[in-house]
RNA sequence: GGGAGUUUAGCUCAGUUGGUUUAGAGCAUCUGCCUUACAAGCAGAGGGUCGGCGGUUCGAAUCCGUCAACUCCCACCA
């Protein structure tokens, strides 16, 4: 049957991704072996699939293949996040389209509109994922808002929270008062905006005297509570324990010093206003100031403000300029840019605002986590990533762990009417706390009131390693204890602080143990312009899209051919292309190999004898190769030397040599050897491309049903090759590719056969290579010369000469310049050589072996002057 | 403002403790080929004073200093 010139991958992705699922190769259970476990980093349960993810997804998918085929128990752990601000700003804007505000909903009712919508929608992405092989164990799949993992999550609240080390305070928080809820960090926009500097004068309390300051919001002065100077600035010096009044509302407040004022500053004076700064804020607590919230939350002026009251604060703003002008409190106002804060979810600017929150205490966490990093206990790829970390852990800060949102774990804190809390992991638990605590107040389960709020997405996530295991609840099962610590954890720099680091910690918190061995840092996958790619930008391809053009492998090639561990991908398409191509190559030799006939009794030429040692030595070097590189993470130079190694020596080299004349059949020992190799390289390939080499594993071989390649052990690395033998090869093929120059350079079509000469005794010849270049080369036969031939191009490798006779004149000035100009570089370099070995501090100072390697250099760039000199003066003679 | 990193061919990157490198790969480019596996291919070729300057050394892409450009992270200036 006929053999399609071209690889479609279509069809033969989805019958072997079924194929693996029912026989259920992506399954572990613990056992003898040794286990190698990667959980992936969960993503978002709203989330589609994006080039990250691609990109994550595969460098997974092959350190778990290969560990599989290494040997090891593998199990790669699946498993979404519930992603409390993406979920739910998601839900949220479904329900606007039909016409539900949130505002309208109770909580149970949002929530089951949310559950409502994960179970439908949710966890696409792990179908998708499928499409691009992933080898995840799926019975074992997780949501971080599966009961157990979220029992876990309230066990570990409550742990802490007994341990002290959860606590309750006001923090500053960015509020968005068109949304009316608090926000992350990540999720404010600064943005350069045109605006004004006002300088404002206050006079100085018992006085005529004023101090003037700077500010880009005289809206707050009403919410001021001090001024603050330098220390060390001689022009406020006098000022000290003097109190100054805020326009308008008349409010004496102190004047305090702090080096946090910039002197050059505006005036060098800052008013502060606690309530709406957080650098203020920070120095009301650390002066006892007041602190004075002039602001609703929809961002109007309240009572407090005294002025103004109702009014927008941008509005606001507007109007207390003339008021101040009026009361003389004005002095200047300047053009000035500043950046501001804005929401990314509706565009307003962010009004920070005080909000009481919980926080768990970092600073001992982070202790063992830092040192665990730092001893190389848990390393990272790239190296690099340690400096990052460990300033971050050297400076941890508490971690506020409550969102004001609803999708997520309920903080399991019951408020009593007596402003006492008790914490339970249900209310009816709390219910049975407070009445033994408090059995005078006689409560009823409504006496209770839970907190509103829910965790931090990463309280739950930082879990994940141990939670799936049910590590919290259960920390000695054995499961957990046969997969835990984890290999490695795969995943992008930005969340080292937000996820690695925390993970760490959880570790050592509840299993006093590292989560993981090794961290391997993806880089950003980036357009050709270095953007970033986003969905906003429009500058992604859909992943999906690409398989479908390029095959998952295709994909999967173009992935991972040029991003190192930490690098930034630059996609094009055009790695895809190349990742097709590659496939294309493979499927041809294939259809090469396939179509010949095999002849039982026929006998092995010694090209092929040679060739198939050549080629299992080659492949024996390449998997140590690579095997050094796995362990460095460094996947696209693995993937890289594959690629050469099946194209260049597999394709270009040895299947041109083995591969019998036309329309003659193939010798079976040769055969069965060559598929024997071909199988090895499907092996190695394996990770890469898992669908197209188990497709031609299966077609190279007869197979039984339930066999794949992707349970098979990896090609031995244990069989010596011989670097004398492999040297000789390389050789061989320098000499073929001059003869080849000389074909293209002479215009002489390949199915012309030539002779080469070898200047040299037959007794020296080398006559397993030489049976290698006879047939490369298409040659009539190789003759030993004791003189130089005339009409002939010459060609000199490893100082011996070779002539090729040629039917048309040789072009003597050409030759010449030929030869002339490698004389110069070969006197030129020997030159070079020649001043290092003249070179007393040279000769003593190297160690031997360099110098040795100086004196081959000189006596080989002789020998080979000599021979030139020889042909340049012959040719000169003859013509 | 604090910290980290990068700079090698047109592009993306290797180059391990300074010495078998007057620097390699893949892609792209150019030339010639529809050669009986593959034009998604074959054969061949060109292309870099290793960001600049200075230093250490017998010897520097590699170590040190300095300048320049770029990138990322953190903090965010009234």
């Amino acid at each position: 049957m006929e053999i399609a010139t071209k690889y479609d991958p279509k069809n033969i992705e989805d019958k072997w991704y079924g194929y693996w699922m029912k026989n259920e190769f992506f399954k572990s259970e613990p056992n003898e072996k040794e286990s190698y476990t990667i959980v992936i980093p969960p993503p978002n349960v709203t989330g589609v699939l994006h080039m990250g993810h691609m990109l994550n997804k595969s460098i997974q998918d092959i350190l778990i293949r290969r560990a599989r085929m290494m040997g090891y128990n593998a199990l790669w752990v699946p498993g979404t996040d519930h992603a409390s601000i993406a979920t739910e700003a998601k839900v949220v804007t479904l329900l606007k389209e039909r016409g539900i505000e949130k505002s309208q909903l109770t909580r149970e009712q949002f929530l089951e509109y949310a559950w409502e919508w994960k179970e439908k929608h949710g966890g696409i992405i792990l179908q998708q994922l499928k499409k691009l092989g992933a080898s995840c164990d799926w019975s074992r799949t997780k949501f971080t808002m599966d009961s157990d993992l979220s029992e876990s999550v309230l066990d570990t609240f409550i742990d802490l929270h007994n341990k002290g080390k959860i606590y309750r305070g006001v923090r500053m928080v960015n509020w968005d008062p068109k949304a009316l809820t608090a926000i992350s960090d990540e999720e404010v926009i600064y943005q350069e905006v045109q605006s004004k500097l006002y300088y404002v004068r206050y006079q100085l309390e018992g006085t005529d005297q004023y101090i003037t300051i700077a500010t880009t919001r005289p809206e707050t002065i009403l919410g001021d509570t001090a001024i603050c100077v330098h220390p060390d600035d001689d022009r406020y010096a006098n000022l000290r324990g003097k109190r100054a009044i805020v326009p308008l509302v008349s409010r004496p407040v102190p004047i305090i010093f702090d080096e946090y004022v910039d002197r050059e500053f505006g005036t060098g004076a800052l008013k502060i206003t606690p309530a709406h700064d957080i650098n203020d804020y920070n120095l009301g607590i650390k002066y006892n100031l007041d602190t004075i919230n002039i602001f609703n939350d929809n961002g109007t002026l309240n009572e407090q403000a005294q002025l103004l009251v109702g009014t927008d604060r941008f509005e606001a703003r507007q109007q207390i300029v003339p008021l101040l002008e009026n009361a003389g409190n004005l002095v200047k106002i300047e053009d000035y840019v500043n950046k501001v804060g804005y929401s990314e979810r509706t565009n307003e600017v962010i009004e920070p605002k005080l909000s009481m929150q919980w926080f768990c205490k970092m600073e001992e966490m982070a202790k063992p986590a830092l040192k665990a990093v730092m001893d190389d206990l848990i390393r990272f790829f790239p190296e690099k990533f340690k400096n990052t970390y460990s300033h971050w852990m050297e400076n941890v800060k508490d971690w506020c762990i409550s969102r004001q949102l609803w999708w997520g774990h309920r903080i399991p804190v019951y408020y009593l009417p007596n402003q006492e809390y008790v914490i339970a992991k249900t209310p009816e638990e709390a219910l049975h706390i407070a009445q033994e605590k408090y059995p005078e107040l006689n409560l009823m389960i409504d006496s209770l009131k839970q907190d509103e709020d829910v965790m931090d997405t990463w309280f739950s996530s930082w879990l994940w390693p141990l939670s799936i295991f049910d590590g919290i609840r259960h920390p000695n099962n054995p499961e957990l204890s046969y997969y835990y610590p984890t290999s490695v954890l795969v995943t992008a720099p930005e969340i080292i602080f937000f996820w690695v680091a925390r993970m760490i910690m959880a570790g050592f918190e509840w299993k006093n143990e590292i989560p993981f061995r090794n961290v391997y840092f993806t880089g950003i996958v980036r357009d050709k312009l270095r953007r970033k790619m986003s969905k906003s930008l429009g500058n992604s391809p859909d992943p999906l899209d690409l398989i479908a053009q390029y095959g998952a492998d295709g994909v999967r090639f173009g992935m991972l051919c040029s991003s190192p561990a930490g690098n930034d991908l630059l996609f094009d398409e055009s790695l895809c292309e190349q990742g097709r191509n590659f496939n294309n190559k493979i499927w041809n030799a294939f259809r090469l190999v396939k179509g010949w006939d095999v002849d039982e009794n026929g006998e092995q030429p010694l090209h092929s004898q040679v060739a198939i040692k050549w080629m299992n030595q080659r492949v024996t070097q390449v998997c140590t190769e690579i095997q050094d590189d796995f362990e460095k993470y460094r996947l696209s130079e693995a993937l890289m030397t594959l690629y050469k190694l099946v194209w260049n020596d597999f394709c270009s080299y040895f299947l041109e040599v083995v591969k019998p004349p036309y329309q003659q059949a193939i010798d079976g020992k040769s055969y069965r050897e060559i598929i024997d190799v071909f199988e090895k390289l499907m092996l190695c390939l394996h990770p890469f491309m898992p669908f197209i080499t188990e497709e031609l594993w299966h077609s190279l071989k007869e197979r039984t049903a339930g066999e794949s390649i992707m349970i098979q052990p990896m090609p031995s690395t244990s069989v010596p090759y011989g670097l004398p033998f492999l040297d000789r090869f390389a050789n061989t093929q320098k000499i073929v590719e001059e003869i080849r120059r000389v074909r293209t350079q002479k215009n002489i079509p390949q199915k012309n056969k030539l002779v080469l000469f070898i200047m040299g005794d037959e007794k020296n010849g080398d006559v397993e290579m030489n049976s290698i270049i006879s047939k490369l080369c298409n040659l009539e036969g190789i003759r030993f010369i004791t003189e130089k031939p005339n009409g002939a191009v010459s060609f000199i490798q490893q100082n011996t000469e070779y002539f090729i006779p040629v039917s048309q004149n040789i072009n003597v000035e050409e030759e010449l310049a030929k030869l002339a100009a490698e004389l110069e570089y070969t006197e030129k370099f020997r030159q070079s050589v020649l001043n290092k070995l003249s070179n007393e501090k040279f000769v003593s100072g190297a160690p031997e072996a360099v110098v040795n390697i100086e004196r081959k250099k000189q006596a080989d760039s002789e020998e080979k002057i000599k021979i030139l000199t020889e042909q340049i003066a012959n040719l000169k003679q003859n013509s």
